[in-house]
DNA sequence: TACTTTGTCCTTTTT
DNA sequence: GGACAAAGTA
């Protein structure tokens, strides 16, 4: 049990080993972050400088948090259950348990994940009859979580268009409901921990004294809530201790706000911006790709990073005729490098959207190459495991009508749409939950919930999900359905997970303030499971390049680097949406550490039609010496193709080549009587179906029909 | 009430 | 092309 605080760098140890004060780490991708993390940690409690329960550190992920008190516990022998380690989630979760009378909520609050809080506002505009033409349930979800997320009540939100207010009111109508039925969805979490705080001066202050440091990863990704949060925990004798990479900050679209790191620079007047730029991952080749493309971003703190390894292999690229080409080509080397000795399980295809992996997915699988996707359903969020959760959740807290409404008539037991309408009626007249109001037929559904709660209580947890699932029904309705079996097997897994969700996982996770089946509903939720049961067998891993933030791999193919896809055209519409995208291109370039492939392909099957797409401008920001072209350096589009990569016009996209439609060719200048001059900037169809899609600037970009339109060349 | 058919919309994701 | 939801049919 060590330190090694030889084994860190003059940068890494000056973190680690930095005075009780405010600081900012700016740490690159691969420069031992974590390990500066962790290492702080056990310093910090080692040298007798706090107490595990004086310490706060809080991450986004569950595994992020997990690895971190693994790190932590192998350097020190510590109990982990007087620490404070988890995500922003997790820790808002556990401090509400404890002071639920405080936050006004039933101490069993059940938490809506965003599937849950999705249909819960679908019920709720059904009930007032709000016309969904009007308001898109999603869009209301998206509103109310932005709200949230600004720390902004429906009360406070300032008024605005008519739309701004209908979605105001639903939002107070939700908060109302979910208040009724004691439930909280993700960003309440966070919103009302921080009222917690905010309102009781003593608990603020009691929790502000005790944690002498907080310590705060991915720091770049916190919201501006979370950064309000920290504020309120922090007090005179303690010291905020930021890690993060403004050049990895991809998650604005969920609301993190990178102007944090500059905010708590200015508003804490950090004296130790510390930055670590050695990079311990990638060969040099890499790394200048990666500080070459990320150099074209105008807003940054600034870093560059540097290896003592090598310059290693040059940056292979390649061009496929067709996205099939392109998959085609990858299996391939992936074959070829197996062959090698590389393990499939250390090379990662990479792509910007998730509708890319199936060409690949039917390359490797028509050859056989094992795979394995991430990003798919995870264990929790299977519908099966849904329901025998609600069926739990009723159990824990009768007041949940979410719970209710899902498996009332699940598996079927006649009680339809009328009767749930009419209890919702009832519910609503005498302002209780629906289980308390069900009578008649509904009543079955009563008993069986009321039944359940008397035979399980007290009993140990994977027993009480035992019961419940043989006696809701569910394993029996799934007996007869064709494709049951999985299901049953996944019930059956649902059952272990409680067996093995011990008391350390409950203390860990909520503090010794819930009951373990509410303690473990609070796990199912906070945490979905991991993404599949990874199988043990050696296979390639293919994911989005956000959800590769923070692995690493020998090998990777970057794969679809075209304009339209990545950058993806809709960044063009958001406010430094290229910038977005080309940190995202580099969290992709820095997960390689030894052999990195990029590749685009010059048509790409997309919605159902055949696209033509110019290589990314990113291929361009890479120095070409970097790189070594496995196919001619885009032979068939310098030759017809206007060079657009330099041009004002941000998404032109579409490939100016070969294809002659109706006498008209993508990338032709064109005049429309009514719309004036534009550019062809896609076509399909033949002969008199065929059809171009014009951009005429301030008129809009229109699809017309060439034997029809009145189009002429210009 | 359960199944089929038609219509709409397509990023990125953790909690 | 395909997922998902709403409308249509037995």
């Amino acid at each position: 049990m060590s330190l090694h605080l030889e084994l860190l760098n003059p940068e890494q140890l000056a973190a680690v080993t930095l005075p009780d004060e405010h600081a900012l780490i700016l740490a690159g991708a691969g420069s031992g972050k974590t390990r500066v993390l962790t290492t702080r940690i056990a310093w910090l409690v080692k040298g007798g400088r706090v107490s595990p329960a004086q310490l706060l550190a809080v991450t986004f992920t569950n595994k992020a948090a997990r690895e971190m008190l693994t790190r932590i516990t192998a350097m020190l022998p510590l109990n982990p259950r007087g620490m404070w380690i988890g995500t922003f989630h997790g820790l808002c979760n556990r401090m509400l348990r404890v002071h639920h009378r405080d936050a006004g909520l039933p101490q069993s609050f059940q938490i809506l994940d965003s599937q849950d809080q999705l249909a819960a506002l679908k019920r709720l505009c059904k009930a007032l009859g709000v016309d969904e033409d009007r308001i898109a349930p999603r869009d209301l979800q998206y509103f109310v979580n932005a709200q949230k997320e600004e720390g902004v009540r429906a009360r406070d939100v300032p008024a605005g268009d008519e739309n701004t207010r209908r979605l105001t009111e639903l939002y107070a109508a939700y908060d109302e409901q979910c208040q009724r039925e004691g439930v909280v969805d993700f960003p309440e979490l966070l919103l009302r921990s921080f009222e917690l705080l905010k309102n009781h001066e003593i608990l603020r202050a009691h929790y502000s004294q005790r944690f002498r440091h907080v310590l705060v990863d991915e720091f770049q990704d916190t919201n501006r809530l979370q950064y309000r949060w920290l504020k309120l925990l922090v007090s005179p004798q303690t010291s905020l201790f930021c890690v993060g990479d403004d050049d990895q900050s991809i998650y604005t679209f969920r609301g993190a706000h990178v102007g944090n790191m500059s905010d708590f620079e200015r508003e804490f007047r950090v004296r130790h911006v510390i930055r670590l730029e050695q990079n311990y991952r990638s060969h040099g080749n890499i790394l200048d790709a990666a500080n070459a493309l990320i150099a074209n971003n105008r807003k940054r703190l600034g870093k560059n990073l540097w290896t003592a390894a090598g310059a290693g292999e040059p940056i292979r690229v390649f061009e496929g005729e067709s996205d099939a080409d392109e998959a085609r080509w990858v299996v391939e080397e992936v074959q070829a490098l197996a062959r090698e000795g590389t393990r499939r399980s250390q090379m990662a295809v990479l792509y910007r959207s998730n509708a890319q992996s199936r060409v690949l997915e039917h390359a490797l699988f028509s050859q056989g190459v094992p795979y394995r996707v991430y990003g798919g359903l995870r264990f929790f969020e299977r519908a099966e495991i849904k329901h025998a959760l609600a069926y739990l959740r009723l159990v824990a807290l009768p007041d949940d009508d979410s719970a209710f409404l899902r498996v009332a008539n699940f598996p079927p037991r006649g009680i339809g749409a009328r009767t749930l309408e009419q209890l919702q009626d009832a519910a609503k007249q005498a302002r209780v939950p629906l289980l308390k109001v069900s009578e008649g037929k509904a009543s079955i559904f009563k008993n069986l919930i009321e039944g359940l709660k008397t035979e399980t209580q007290g009993l140990p947890l994977h027993e009480i999900v035992e019961i419940v699932i043989q006696k809701s029904g569910l394993i029996e309705h799934y007996k007869t359905e064709r494709e049951g079996a999985d299901r049953i097997q996944n019930l059956e897994e649902l059952v272990n997970a409680a067996a093995t969700f011990s008391e350390e996982d409950r203390e860990v996770e909520s503090g010794e303030a819930a009951d373990p089946l509410t303690a473990f509903l609070t796990h199912a939720a906070l945490e979905a499971g991991e993404h599949q049961a990874g199988e043990g067998q050696d296979a390639l891993q293919m994911m989005t390049v956000h959800s590769a933030k923070g692995l690493e791999f020998d090998v990777v193919f970057l794969s679809g680097l075209e304009e339209g896809l990545f950058p993806h055209e809709q960044s063009a519409m958001e406010r430094d949406g290229l910038e977005e995208e080309r940190r995202l291109a580099y969290v992709a370039i820095t997960r390689a550490r030894n052999r990195l492939y990029l590749s685009h392909a010059q048509t790409r099957m997309l919605h159902g039609q055949t696209r033509y797409n110019v290589a990314s401008r990113f291929l361009e920001e890479v120095p070409q010496q970097l790189m070594k072209w496995l196919t001619p350096r885009f032979s068939r589009q310098k030759a017809f193709a206007p060079d657009f990569s330099r041009s004002n016009q941000p998404f032109p996209l579409k490939k100016a080549v070969s294809r002659e439609v109706g006498g008209f060719r993508i990338g032709q200048n064109v005049v429309h009587p009514k719309f004036g001059s534009g550019v062809i900037v896609d076509a399909e169809g033949q002969g008199t179906d065929a059809r171009v899609q014009v951009n005429f600037g301030s008129q809009g970009v229109k699809w017309l029909a060439v034997a029809v339109a009145k189009l002429q060349a210009a």
